[in-house]
RNA sequence: GGUCCCAUCGUCUAGUGGCCCAGGACGCUGGCCUCUCACGCCGGAAACACGGGUUCGAAACCCGUUGGGACCA
Protein backbone atom coordinates (compact mmCIF):
# COMPACT_ATOMS: atom_id res chain seq x y z
CA UNK A 1 0.00 0.00 0.00
CA UNK A 2 2.70 2.66 1.18
CA UNK A 3 4.63 1.54 -2.28
CA UNK A 4 1.76 2.32 -4.15
CA UNK A 5 0.92 5.41 -2.84
CA UNK A 6 4.48 6.92 -2.99
CA UNK A 7 4.13 5.86 -6.84
CA UNK A 8 1.65 7.59 -7.13
CA UNK A 9 2.69 10.76 -5.48
CA UNK A 10 5.91 10.85 -7.55
CA UNK A 11 4.72 10.16 -10.69
CA UNK A 12 2.19 12.59 -10.70
CA UNK A 13 4.89 15.42 -9.11
CA UNK A 14 7.28 14.62 -11.73
CA UNK A 15 5.80 14.27 -14.89
CA UNK A 16 2.34 16.39 -15.20
CA UNK A 17 2.72 18.95 -17.60
CA UNK A 18 0.33 22.11 -17.86
CA UNK A 19 0.14 21.42 -21.96
CA UNK A 20 -3.59 21.37 -22.73
CA UNK A 21 -4.98 20.37 -26.36
CA UNK A 22 -8.20 20.10 -28.06
CA UNK A 23 -9.93 18.02 -30.37
CA UNK A 24 -12.44 20.73 -31.94
CA UNK A 25 -14.56 19.26 -34.59
CA UNK A 26 -17.78 20.37 -35.96
CA UNK A 27 -20.66 17.73 -36.07
CA UNK A 28 -21.61 18.11 -39.45
CA UNK A 29 -21.35 14.32 -40.57
CA UNK A 30 -19.33 11.06 -39.64
CA UNK A 31 -15.86 11.31 -38.08
CA UNK A 32 -13.62 11.11 -41.33
CA UNK A 33 -10.00 10.19 -41.53
CA UNK A 34 -8.66 13.48 -41.20
CA UNK A 35 -10.80 14.54 -38.02
CA UNK A 36 -9.71 11.08 -36.70
CA UNK A 37 -5.84 12.00 -37.05
CA UNK A 38 -6.37 15.45 -36.12
CA UNK A 39 -7.46 13.75 -32.82
CA UNK A 40 -4.76 11.35 -32.58
CA UNK A 41 -2.04 14.03 -32.85
CA UNK A 42 -3.93 16.08 -29.93
CA UNK A 43 -3.83 12.57 -28.09
CA UNK A 44 -0.55 11.42 -28.89
CA UNK A 45 1.11 15.28 -27.74
CA UNK A 46 -0.89 15.03 -24.61
CA UNK A 47 -0.39 11.80 -23.37
CA UNK A 48 3.64 12.00 -24.45
CA UNK A 49 3.79 15.19 -22.25
CA UNK A 50 1.70 14.03 -19.34
CA UNK A 51 -0.72 16.91 -20.30
CA UNK A 52 -4.33 17.14 -21.07
CA UNK A 53 -6.67 16.74 -24.11
CA UNK A 54 -10.28 18.12 -24.18
CA UNK A 55 -13.12 17.37 -26.92
CA UNK A 56 -15.00 20.37 -27.27
CA UNK A 57 -18.10 19.64 -29.97
CA UNK A 58 -18.45 23.26 -31.98
CA UNK A 59 -22.02 23.14 -32.67
CA UNK A 60 -22.86 26.63 -33.32
CA UNK A 61 -23.65 26.43 -36.83
CA UNK A 62 -27.63 25.66 -36.23
CA UNK A 63 -28.33 24.43 -39.58
CA UNK A 64 -25.60 22.04 -40.39
CA UNK A 65 -25.03 20.13 -36.74
CA UNK A 66 -27.06 17.23 -35.92
CA UNK A 67 -27.07 15.12 -33.29
CA UNK A 68 -26.38 11.80 -35.12
CA UNK A 69 -22.89 13.64 -36.47
CA UNK A 70 -22.32 14.18 -32.55
CA UNK A 71 -23.20 10.51 -31.74
CA UNK A 72 -20.84 9.75 -34.79
CA UNK A 73 -17.40 11.65 -33.15
CA UNK A 74 -18.08 9.67 -30.09
CA UNK A 75 -18.81 6.26 -31.93
CA UNK A 76 -15.55 6.89 -33.79
CA UNK A 77 -13.27 8.04 -30.94
CA UNK A 78 -14.53 5.36 -28.62
CA UNK A 79 -13.42 2.33 -31.62
CA UNK A 80 -10.24 4.20 -31.86
CA UNK A 81 -9.72 4.65 -28.07
CA UNK A 82 -8.67 7.74 -28.29
CA UNK A 83 -10.22 8.98 -25.10
CA UNK A 84 -10.28 12.65 -23.43
CA UNK A 85 -9.45 13.94 -20.14
CA UNK A 86 -12.34 16.67 -19.86
CA UNK A 87 -15.28 17.79 -21.68
CA UNK A 88 -17.09 17.00 -23.71
CA UNK A 89 -17.86 20.42 -23.74
CA UNK A 90 -20.65 22.48 -26.32
CA UNK A 91 -20.44 25.70 -27.56
CA UNK A 92 -24.03 25.44 -28.04
CA UNK A 93 -24.30 25.78 -24.34
CA UNK A 94 -22.06 28.17 -24.28
CA UNK A 95 -23.30 31.47 -25.86
CA UNK A 96 -23.82 33.46 -22.16
CA UNK A 97 -20.18 33.59 -22.66
CA UNK A 98 -19.68 34.46 -26.02
CA UNK A 99 -21.95 36.91 -25.73
CA UNK A 100 -20.14 38.57 -22.15
CA UNK A 101 -17.22 38.44 -24.24
CA UNK A 102 -18.39 40.50 -26.72
CA UNK A 103 -19.83 43.09 -24.48
CA UNK A 104 -16.69 43.35 -22.94
CA UNK A 105 -15.07 44.01 -26.07
CA UNK A 106 -17.83 46.41 -26.58
CA UNK A 107 -17.62 48.40 -22.98
CA UNK A 108 -13.64 48.59 -23.97
CA UNK A 109 -14.64 50.14 -27.54
CA UNK A 110 -12.83 46.90 -29.23
CA UNK A 111 -15.94 45.77 -30.68
CA UNK A 112 -19.39 47.84 -32.12
CA UNK A 113 -22.51 47.46 -33.08
CA UNK A 114 -23.33 47.10 -37.12
CA UNK A 115 -26.51 47.72 -38.64
CA UNK A 116 -25.50 47.35 -41.92
CA UNK A 117 -28.42 45.35 -44.18
CA UNK A 118 -27.00 41.71 -46.01
CA UNK A 119 -28.33 43.86 -49.06
CA UNK A 120 -26.54 46.57 -48.37
CA UNK A 121 -23.32 44.71 -47.62
CA UNK A 122 -23.41 42.54 -50.58
CA UNK A 123 -23.94 45.58 -52.79
CA UNK A 124 -20.72 47.42 -51.64
CA UNK A 125 -19.32 44.17 -51.87
CA UNK A 126 -19.49 44.08 -55.78
CA UNK A 127 -18.85 47.52 -56.06
CA UNK A 128 -15.45 46.85 -54.51
CA UNK A 129 -14.72 44.03 -56.73
CA UNK A 130 -15.90 46.16 -59.73
CA UNK A 131 -13.51 48.85 -58.59
CA UNK A 132 -11.01 45.74 -58.30
CA UNK A 133 -10.49 46.44 -54.51
CA UNK A 134 -10.53 43.63 -51.85
CA UNK A 135 -14.15 42.97 -50.87
CA UNK A 136 -13.27 43.81 -47.17
CA UNK A 137 -15.90 45.40 -44.81
CA UNK A 138 -15.45 49.45 -45.13
CA UNK A 139 -15.79 49.83 -41.21
CA UNK A 140 -18.80 52.37 -42.10
CA UNK A 141 -20.77 51.48 -38.38
CA UNK A 142 -17.58 52.31 -36.89
CA UNK A 143 -18.55 55.70 -35.78
CA UNK A 144 -21.83 55.52 -35.88
CA UNK A 145 -23.83 56.32 -32.62
CA UNK A 146 -27.20 56.52 -33.44
CA UNK A 147 -29.13 53.04 -33.01
CA UNK A 148 -31.76 52.80 -35.48
CA UNK A 149 -33.30 49.90 -33.49
CA UNK A 150 -32.43 47.81 -36.41
CA UNK A 151 -31.07 43.64 -36.10
CA UNK A 152 -27.05 44.44 -35.76
CA UNK A 153 -24.24 42.08 -35.73
CA UNK A 154 -21.73 42.93 -33.61
CA UNK A 155 -18.31 43.23 -35.36
CA UNK A 156 -14.57 43.24 -33.83
CA UNK A 157 -12.45 46.44 -34.73
CA UNK A 158 -9.58 44.97 -36.27
CA UNK A 159 -6.24 46.70 -35.08
CA UNK A 160 -4.28 48.34 -37.28
CA UNK A 161 -1.55 45.85 -37.39
CA UNK A 162 0.78 45.97 -40.69
CA UNK A 163 1.74 42.10 -40.31
CA UNK A 164 0.76 39.77 -38.35
CA UNK A 165 3.44 36.77 -37.93
CA UNK A 166 1.69 33.25 -37.07
CA UNK A 167 4.77 31.05 -35.43
CA UNK A 168 3.71 27.58 -36.13
CA UNK A 169 5.77 24.77 -34.79
CA UNK A 170 5.16 22.38 -37.65
CA UNK A 171 5.74 25.37 -40.25
CA UNK A 172 7.88 28.52 -38.61
CA UNK A 173 7.03 31.95 -39.16
CA UNK A 174 4.35 32.74 -41.40
CA UNK A 175 3.87 36.52 -42.37
CA UNK A 176 0.86 37.86 -43.06
CA UNK A 177 -0.45 41.60 -44.24
CA UNK A 178 -2.54 43.14 -41.20
CA UNK A 179 -4.16 45.36 -43.46
CA UNK A 180 -6.14 42.99 -45.64
CA UNK A 181 -8.18 41.89 -42.11
CA UNK A 182 -11.51 43.95 -42.16
CA UNK A 183 -13.87 43.95 -39.05
CA UNK A 184 -14.99 40.61 -38.86
CA UNK A 185 -18.44 39.71 -37.49
CA UNK A 186 -17.59 38.29 -33.79
CA UNK A 187 -21.53 38.00 -32.99
CA UNK A 188 -24.20 37.32 -35.45
CA UNK A 189 -27.72 38.80 -35.47
CA UNK A 190 -28.98 35.88 -33.55
CA UNK A 191 -27.06 36.11 -30.92
CA UNK A 192 -24.86 33.11 -32.21
CA UNK A 193 -21.01 33.42 -32.02
CA UNK A 194 -19.28 33.37 -35.65
CA UNK A 195 -16.40 30.54 -35.43
CA UNK A 196 -13.26 32.34 -35.33
CA UNK A 197 -14.80 34.08 -31.85
CA UNK A 198 -16.06 31.32 -29.89
CA UNK A 199 -12.61 29.40 -30.60
CA UNK A 200 -10.95 32.13 -29.01
CA UNK A 201 -13.09 32.60 -26.61
CA UNK A 202 -12.99 29.13 -25.69
CA UNK A 203 -9.37 28.57 -26.40
CA UNK A 204 -8.71 31.19 -23.61
CA UNK A 205 -11.13 29.43 -21.46
CA UNK A 206 -10.07 26.41 -21.32
CA UNK A 207 -6.19 27.19 -21.40
CA UNK A 208 -5.27 25.89 -24.35
CA UNK A 209 -1.49 25.81 -24.75
CA UNK A 210 -1.27 24.05 -28.12
CA UNK A 211 -3.57 24.44 -31.08
CA UNK A 212 -3.21 21.29 -33.30
CA UNK A 213 -5.34 21.73 -36.27
CA UNK A 214 -5.65 20.88 -39.90
CA UNK A 215 -3.61 23.42 -41.87
CA UNK A 216 -7.32 24.75 -43.62
CA UNK A 217 -7.28 27.06 -40.65
CA UNK A 218 -3.73 28.67 -41.12
CA UNK A 219 -5.77 31.31 -42.46
CA UNK A 220 -8.02 31.91 -39.48
CA UNK A 221 -5.08 32.46 -37.47
CA UNK A 222 -4.02 36.19 -37.92
CA UNK A 223 -7.55 37.13 -37.00
CA UNK A 224 -7.51 34.65 -33.64
CA UNK A 225 -3.92 36.30 -32.98
CA UNK A 226 -5.23 39.50 -33.24
CA UNK A 227 -8.24 38.66 -30.70
CA UNK A 228 -6.36 37.01 -28.27
CA UNK A 229 -4.48 40.21 -27.67
CA UNK A 230 -7.44 42.37 -27.79
CA UNK A 231 -8.43 39.90 -25.20
CA UNK A 232 -5.52 40.36 -23.56
CA UNK A 233 -4.55 36.31 -23.51
CA UNK A 234 -1.61 35.12 -23.75
CA UNK A 235 -0.95 33.03 -27.43
CA UNK A 236 -1.37 29.31 -27.27
CA UNK A 237 1.50 27.52 -29.57
CA UNK A 238 0.04 26.32 -33.17
CA UNK A 239 0.69 23.40 -34.79
CA UNK A 240 -0.83 23.45 -38.46
CA UNK A 241 -0.80 19.47 -39.50
CA UNK A 242 -1.07 19.36 -43.38
CA UNK A 243 -4.63 17.66 -44.65
CA UNK A 244 -4.73 13.92 -46.01
CA UNK A 245 -5.25 14.14 -49.82
CA UNK A 246 -7.03 11.51 -52.13
CA UNK A 247 -5.43 9.89 -55.01
CA UNK A 248 -6.26 12.99 -57.36
CA UNK A 249 -4.70 15.12 -54.60
CA UNK A 250 -7.34 17.29 -53.48
CA UNK A 251 -8.57 17.22 -49.76
CA UNK A 252 -10.29 13.91 -48.60
CA UNK A 253 -13.96 13.98 -49.12
CA UNK A 254 -16.96 11.32 -49.57
CA UNK A 255 -15.92 10.95 -53.46
CA UNK A 256 -12.89 9.38 -52.70
CA UNK A 257 -14.91 6.32 -51.61
CA UNK A 258 -14.30 5.40 -47.38
CA UNK A 259 -13.50 8.06 -45.28
CA UNK A 260 -15.62 7.70 -42.23
CA UNK A 261 -13.95 5.87 -39.27
CA UNK A 262 -16.74 3.56 -38.98
CA UNK A 263 -17.07 2.44 -42.75
CA UNK A 264 -12.96 0.93 -41.77
CA UNK A 265 -14.60 -0.87 -38.57
CA UNK A 266 -17.36 -2.73 -41.05
CA UNK A 267 -14.85 -3.37 -43.73
CA UNK A 268 -13.10 -5.40 -41.04
CA UNK A 269 -10.38 -3.43 -40.81
CA UNK A 270 -8.74 -3.35 -36.63
CA UNK A 271 -8.84 0.19 -35.11
CA UNK A 272 -5.05 -0.48 -33.83
CA UNK A 273 -4.08 -1.05 -37.40
CA UNK A 274 -6.35 2.55 -38.50
CA UNK A 275 -4.73 4.34 -35.60
CA UNK A 276 -1.25 3.07 -36.80
CA UNK A 277 -1.47 3.81 -40.27
CA UNK A 278 -3.05 7.64 -39.52
CA UNK A 279 -0.55 8.05 -37.17
CA UNK A 280 2.25 7.25 -39.76
CA UNK A 281 0.42 9.81 -42.46
CA UNK A 282 2.77 13.24 -41.62
CA UNK A 283 4.58 11.68 -38.92
CA UNK A 284 7.10 9.01 -38.75
CA UNK A 285 9.92 7.85 -36.15
CA UNK A 286 13.30 6.59 -38.22
CA UNK A 287 11.78 3.84 -40.30
CA UNK A 288 9.26 1.79 -37.76
CA UNK A 289 6.70 1.11 -39.46
CA UNK A 290 4.67 -0.59 -36.92
CA UNK A 291 4.05 0.72 -33.33
CA UNK A 292 2.24 0.01 -30.66
CA UNK A 293 0.19 2.16 -28.74
CA UNK A 294 2.65 3.11 -25.53
CA UNK A 295 5.24 3.40 -28.50
CA UNK A 296 3.16 5.96 -30.44
CA UNK A 297 2.80 7.84 -26.95
CA UNK A 298 6.69 7.09 -26.22
CA UNK A 299 7.72 8.34 -29.65
CA UNK A 300 5.80 11.37 -30.84
CA UNK A 301 6.11 14.74 -30.63
CA UNK A 302 5.20 17.97 -33.19
CA UNK A 303 9.14 18.25 -34.50
CA UNK A 304 8.64 15.30 -36.33
CA UNK A 305 5.70 16.28 -38.29
CA UNK A 306 5.98 16.85 -41.41
CA UNK A 307 4.81 20.05 -43.41
CA UNK A 308 4.00 18.87 -46.84
CA UNK A 309 0.13 16.76 -47.42
CA UNK A 310 0.15 12.90 -47.49
CA UNK A 311 -1.95 11.08 -50.10
CA UNK A 312 -4.57 8.14 -48.08
CA UNK A 313 -3.45 4.49 -49.79
CA UNK A 314 -5.70 2.08 -48.88
CA UNK A 315 -3.28 -0.23 -50.32
CA UNK A 316 -1.16 0.17 -46.99
CA UNK A 317 -3.42 0.24 -44.70
CA UNK A 318 -4.55 -3.07 -45.70
CA UNK A 319 -1.20 -4.37 -45.08
CA UNK A 320 -0.79 -3.20 -41.84
CA UNK A 321 -4.19 -4.39 -41.12
CA UNK A 322 -2.78 -7.73 -42.32
CA UNK A 323 -0.04 -7.48 -40.15
CA UNK A 324 -2.30 -6.68 -37.27
CA UNK A 325 -3.96 -10.30 -37.60
CA UNK A 326 -1.46 -11.87 -38.39
CA UNK A 327 -0.12 -10.97 -34.88
CA UNK A 328 -3.09 -10.68 -32.71
CA UNK A 329 -3.62 -13.74 -30.51
CA UNK A 330 -6.23 -16.41 -32.08
CA UNK A 331 -8.46 -15.90 -29.01
CA UNK A 332 -8.96 -12.59 -29.27
CA UNK A 333 -9.32 -12.65 -33.30
CA UNK A 334 -12.22 -15.45 -32.94
CA UNK A 335 -13.89 -13.17 -30.32
CA UNK A 336 -14.14 -10.00 -33.10
CA UNK A 337 -14.54 -12.29 -36.07
CA UNK A 338 -17.89 -13.14 -34.67
CA UNK A 339 -18.97 -9.97 -35.23
CA UNK A 340 -18.73 -10.91 -38.92
CA UNK A 341 -20.29 -13.97 -38.96
CA UNK A 342 -23.68 -12.20 -39.51
CA UNK A 343 -26.99 -14.58 -37.44
CA UNK A 344 -28.39 -14.88 -40.59
CA UNK A 345 -25.45 -17.16 -42.05
CA UNK A 346 -23.82 -17.37 -38.74
CA UNK A 347 -24.11 -21.63 -37.79
CA UNK A 348 -21.34 -21.15 -35.14
CA UNK A 349 -24.93 -20.90 -32.64
CA UNK A 350 -26.60 -24.24 -34.39
CA UNK A 351 -23.74 -27.03 -34.66
CA UNK A 352 -23.78 -29.07 -32.49
CA UNK A 353 -21.56 -28.50 -29.32
CA UNK A 354 -19.92 -31.66 -29.52
CA UNK A 355 -18.91 -31.20 -33.38
CA UNK A 356 -18.60 -27.41 -33.21
CA UNK A 357 -15.30 -26.70 -34.35
CA UNK A 358 -12.92 -24.72 -32.34
CA UNK A 359 -13.04 -21.53 -33.53
CA UNK A 360 -9.77 -19.65 -32.15
CA UNK A 361 -7.85 -22.67 -33.65
CA UNK A 362 -9.39 -22.25 -36.94
CA UNK A 363 -8.82 -18.47 -36.70
CA UNK A 364 -5.03 -19.66 -36.07
CA UNK A 365 -5.14 -21.12 -39.09
CA UNK A 366 -6.83 -18.91 -41.45
CA UNK A 367 -5.11 -15.48 -40.03
CA UNK A 368 -2.04 -15.09 -42.35
CA UNK A 369 -4.25 -15.69 -45.23
CA UNK A 370 -6.91 -13.19 -44.06
CA UNK A 371 -6.47 -9.19 -44.60
CA UNK A 372 -9.49 -8.06 -42.89
CA UNK A 373 -11.65 -9.47 -40.24
CA UNK A 374 -14.49 -9.49 -42.97
CA UNK A 375 -11.83 -12.41 -45.33
CA UNK A 376 -11.10 -14.26 -42.12
CA UNK A 377 -15.13 -14.42 -41.68
CA UNK A 378 -15.64 -15.51 -45.09
CA UNK A 379 -12.40 -17.62 -44.93
CA UNK A 380 -13.96 -19.59 -41.60
CA UNK A 381 -17.21 -20.38 -42.97
CA UNK A 382 -16.93 -23.12 -44.46
CA UNK A 383 -15.33 -24.92 -41.72
CA UNK A 384 -18.75 -23.73 -39.35
CA UNK A 385 -20.99 -24.04 -41.92
CA UNK A 386 -22.03 -27.50 -42.55
CA UNK A 387 -23.88 -27.44 -45.93
CA UNK A 388 -21.18 -25.14 -47.24
CA UNK A 389 -21.23 -24.90 -50.80
CA UNK A 390 -18.59 -25.79 -53.37
CA UNK A 391 -16.95 -23.36 -55.78
CA UNK A 392 -17.54 -23.73 -59.86
CA UNK A 393 -14.56 -24.47 -59.91
CA UNK A 394 -14.31 -26.76 -57.28
CA UNK A 395 -17.20 -29.05 -59.16
CA UNK A 396 -15.69 -28.84 -62.54
CA UNK A 397 -11.81 -29.69 -61.45
CA UNK A 398 -12.09 -31.44 -58.17
CA UNK A 399 -15.58 -33.18 -57.64
CA UNK A 400 -14.89 -35.47 -61.04
CA UNK A 401 -15.98 -39.20 -61.72
CA UNK A 402 -12.45 -39.69 -61.55
CA UNK A 403 -11.71 -38.72 -58.45
CA UNK A 404 -14.18 -41.00 -56.88
CA UNK A 405 -12.00 -44.29 -56.15
CA UNK A 406 -9.60 -41.40 -54.32
CA UNK A 407 -11.90 -39.79 -52.56
CA UNK A 408 -13.41 -43.44 -51.38
CA UNK A 409 -10.10 -44.81 -50.64
CA UNK A 410 -9.38 -41.81 -47.73
CA UNK A 411 -12.77 -42.65 -46.92
CA UNK A 412 -12.20 -46.19 -46.01
CA UNK A 413 -8.91 -45.88 -44.11
CA UNK A 414 -10.18 -43.02 -42.39
CA UNK A 415 -13.41 -44.85 -40.97
CA UNK A 416 -10.92 -47.18 -40.31
CA UNK A 417 -8.30 -45.79 -38.04
CA UNK A 418 -8.50 -45.44 -34.74
CA UNK A 419 -5.74 -42.52 -34.05
CA UNK A 420 -6.62 -39.34 -35.58
CA UNK A 421 -3.43 -36.95 -35.56
CA UNK A 422 -0.96 -36.06 -37.81
CA UNK A 423 1.32 -38.89 -38.14
CA UNK A 424 -1.16 -41.14 -38.62
CA UNK A 425 -2.76 -39.12 -41.02
CA UNK A 426 0.45 -38.63 -42.86
CA UNK A 427 0.51 -42.40 -42.85
CA UNK A 428 -2.60 -42.64 -44.68
CA UNK A 429 -1.52 -40.04 -47.46
CA UNK A 430 1.70 -41.85 -48.00
CA UNK A 431 -0.05 -45.56 -48.42
CA UNK A 432 -2.77 -44.02 -50.59
CA UNK A 433 -0.12 -42.38 -52.73
CA UNK A 434 1.88 -45.30 -53.33
CA UNK A 435 -1.32 -46.91 -54.30
CA UNK A 436 -2.39 -44.98 -56.83
CA UNK A 437 1.19 -43.36 -58.04
CA UNK A 438 -0.15 -40.18 -57.21
CA UNK A 439 1.72 -37.06 -55.49
CA UNK A 440 1.25 -35.43 -52.72
CA UNK A 441 -0.54 -32.64 -54.39
CA UNK A 442 -2.65 -34.70 -55.91
CA UNK A 443 -3.94 -36.10 -52.92
CA UNK A 444 -4.73 -33.66 -51.51
CA UNK A 445 -6.65 -31.15 -53.71
CA UNK A 446 -9.45 -33.48 -54.54
CA UNK A 447 -9.54 -34.10 -50.38
CA UNK A 448 -9.54 -30.08 -50.14
CA UNK A 449 -11.75 -29.41 -52.33
CA UNK A 450 -14.38 -32.19 -50.64
CA UNK A 451 -13.67 -30.96 -46.99
CA UNK A 452 -14.02 -26.88 -47.37
CA UNK A 453 -15.60 -26.76 -50.89
CA UNK A 454 -12.41 -24.22 -52.33
CA UNK A 455 -9.49 -24.83 -53.96
CA UNK A 456 -7.27 -22.93 -51.18
CA UNK A 457 -7.03 -23.63 -47.45
CA UNK A 458 -4.91 -24.27 -44.97
CA UNK A 459 -2.67 -27.49 -45.35
CA UNK A 460 -4.39 -30.40 -45.64
CA UNK A 461 -3.62 -31.92 -42.64
CA UNK A 462 -4.54 -29.41 -40.53
CA UNK A 463 -8.18 -28.85 -42.24
CA UNK A 464 -8.38 -32.40 -41.20
CA UNK A 465 -7.00 -32.06 -37.63
CA UNK A 466 -9.34 -28.84 -37.58
CA UNK A 467 -12.83 -30.74 -38.22
CA UNK A 468 -11.86 -33.60 -36.80
CA UNK A 469 -12.79 -37.64 -37.81
CA UNK A 470 -16.63 -37.78 -37.86
CA UNK A 471 -16.79 -34.22 -39.67
CA UNK A 472 -14.23 -35.34 -41.97
CA UNK A 473 -15.40 -38.81 -43.30
CA UNK A 474 -19.40 -36.77 -43.58
CA UNK A 475 -18.37 -34.34 -45.73
CA UNK A 476 -16.33 -36.53 -47.92
CA UNK A 477 -19.19 -38.70 -48.37
CA UNK A 478 -21.19 -36.01 -49.14
CA UNK A 479 -18.51 -34.91 -51.64
CA UNK A 480 -18.46 -38.51 -53.07
CA UNK A 481 -22.15 -38.31 -53.26
CA UNK A 482 -22.17 -34.75 -55.41
CA UNK A 483 -19.14 -36.08 -57.50
CA UNK A 484 -21.49 -39.35 -58.53
CA UNK A 485 -24.11 -36.78 -59.02
CA UNK A 486 -22.25 -35.19 -61.57
CA UNK A 487 -22.30 -36.54 -65.61
C1' G B 1 -8.74 36.36 -58.69
C1' G B 2 -6.49 37.47 -53.49
C1' U B 3 -3.85 35.39 -49.20
C1' C B 4 -1.14 31.45 -47.36
C1' C B 5 1.07 26.67 -47.52
C1' C B 6 3.68 22.57 -49.83
C1' A B 7 7.56 19.93 -53.18
C1' U B 8 12.87 12.85 -52.03
C1' C B 9 10.88 6.31 -55.77
C1' G B 10 3.55 5.48 -58.18
C1' U B 11 2.39 6.08 -52.51
C1' C B 12 3.98 6.80 -47.05
C1' U B 13 8.64 8.35 -45.56
C1' A B 14 14.37 8.44 -43.59
C1' G B 15 17.65 12.33 -44.43
C1' U B 16 18.71 18.50 -40.06
C1' G B 17 25.94 20.63 -45.28
C1' G B 18 30.38 15.65 -46.17
C1' C B 19 28.26 8.73 -43.52
C1' C B 20 23.80 9.48 -49.85
C1' C B 21 25.85 7.86 -57.61
C1' A B 22 20.05 8.60 -51.41
C1' G B 23 17.96 4.19 -46.67
C1' G B 24 13.15 1.72 -45.02
C1' A B 25 7.89 0.43 -45.98
C1' C B 26 3.43 -0.43 -49.26
C1' G B 27 2.56 -1.70 -54.19
C1' C B 28 4.96 -4.00 -58.60
C1' U B 29 8.43 -7.82 -60.00
C1' G B 30 12.32 -12.40 -60.22
C1' G B 31 13.48 -16.51 -57.08
C1' C B 32 13.44 -19.79 -52.61
C1' C B 33 10.20 -22.48 -49.25
C1' U B 34 5.84 -25.64 -50.39
C1' C B 35 0.08 -30.43 -50.60
C1' U B 36 -3.17 -25.40 -52.56
C1' C B 37 -3.24 -20.36 -50.99
C1' A B 38 -0.99 -17.31 -47.77
C1' C B 39 2.98 -16.30 -44.32
C1' G B 40 8.25 -16.15 -44.26
C1' C B 41 13.14 -15.55 -46.63
C1' C B 42 16.55 -13.71 -50.65
C1' G B 43 16.94 -10.41 -54.99
C1' G B 44 15.22 -6.43 -58.78
C1' A B 45 13.14 -2.02 -61.18
C1' A B 46 11.74 2.72 -59.14
C1' A B 47 12.87 9.36 -56.48
C1' C B 48 16.12 14.36 -54.44
C1' A B 49 10.51 19.04 -59.91
C1' C B 50 13.56 22.80 -62.76
C1' G B 51 17.09 27.01 -62.94
C1' G B 52 20.29 30.10 -60.49
C1' G B 53 23.19 31.21 -56.29
C1' U B 54 25.93 30.33 -51.06
C1' U B 55 29.93 26.72 -49.90
C1' C B 56 36.03 23.27 -50.51
C1' G B 57 31.32 20.33 -50.60
C1' A B 58 24.47 20.48 -51.31
C1' A B 59 18.61 16.21 -51.29
C1' A B 60 19.64 19.43 -47.24
C1' C B 61 20.66 26.82 -46.91
C1' C B 62 18.89 31.39 -50.09
C1' C B 63 16.31 33.35 -54.55
C1' G B 64 13.40 32.51 -58.77
C1' U B 65 10.44 29.30 -62.06
C1' U B 66 7.11 25.43 -62.51
C1' G B 67 3.66 22.27 -60.40
C1' G B 68 0.20 20.97 -56.50
C1' G B 69 -2.97 22.25 -52.36
C1' A B 70 -5.88 25.04 -48.67
C1' C B 71 -8.70 29.18 -47.32
C1' C B 72 -11.38 33.50 -48.81
C1' A B 73 -14.05 35.64 -52.79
Amino acid sequence: MTIAFLTITEDIHLTVSDFRVRFAPSPTGHLHLGGARTALFNFLFARHHKGTFILRIEDTDRERSTQDSIQAIFDGLEWLSIDWDEGPFFQSKRLGMYQNTADRLLAEGKAYRCFCSPEDLELRRQEAVAKGQPPKYDGRCRTRTDNPGSPFVIRFKNPDTPEIVVSDLIRGNMRFNGNLLDDWVIIRSDGFPTYNFAVVVDDIDMKITHVIRGDDHINNTPRQITLFDALGAPLPRFAHIPMIHGADRAKLSKRHGATSVMAYRDMGYLPEALVNYIARLGWSHKDQEIFSRQELIDYFDLDKVGSSPAIFNPEKLLWLNAQYIRNAPSQDLAERVKFFLKPVNNPIDYIPPDTRPDLPRIVEEWKSRSRTLLELADAIHPFLDQEFTFSPEVLSKQLTQDNIPLLQAFLDQFEHTAEWNKPSLEHIFHQTGTRFELKLSQLAQPLRAALTGQHISPGIYDVLLLLGSRESIRRIKRAILIAGGQT
